[in-house]
DNA sequence: GTTCTAACA
DNA sequence: TGTTAGTA
């Protein structure tokens, strides 16, 4: 099993994650129903999340952090970037200093919805 | 007791 | 987003 496998291995209840992300369950669901995790389901309907939703979560909550609003977070996390995001992940040990460099060639190159592109003050107040 | 969906404040 | 209602 690799470790692809593991990251997408659904082990966790809400509840589990609530405590893990600090989010509300509400929270977790909304983010769901607009494409960002992909929780499994157990027979009886229960979300089963998997280290790589908690990872996406994590994600969300530190652009949240940011100021980001939820479109721009889509914008990140769907289009492009996830995968070669998860593959530095992987491979390396992406450092907050390096994810936040990441982060800021994609932003730069990625339209979000209400403004056309960020503005300096903008991009200095993200990457302090 | 916990989680789910839907819906209202 | 919080929160509540009625379920499973």
């Amino acid at each position: 099993m690799n470790d692809q496998d593991r990251r997408s291995m659904p082990l966790f209840s809400i509840s589990i994650v609530k405590q893990l992300t600090e989010l509300t369950a509400r929270q977790i669901r909304y983010y769901e129903s607009h494409g960002l995790i992909t929780p499994a389901r157990t027979s009886g309907n229960q979300r089963l999340f998997s280290f790589n939703d908690v990872d996406c979560l994590l994600e969300i909550k530190k652009l949240l952090d940011k100021g980001v609003n939820l479109a721009g977070i889509k914008k990140i996390m769907l289009s492009d970037d996830k995968r070669d995001r998860k593959e530095m992940a992987a491979s390396h040990d992406l450092s907050d200093r390096e994810l936040r460099k990441y982060l800021k060639v994609k932003l730069t190159e990625t339209t979000i919805p209400g403004r056309s592109h960020l503005h300096r003050g903008e991009l200095s107040r993200f990457f302090q």
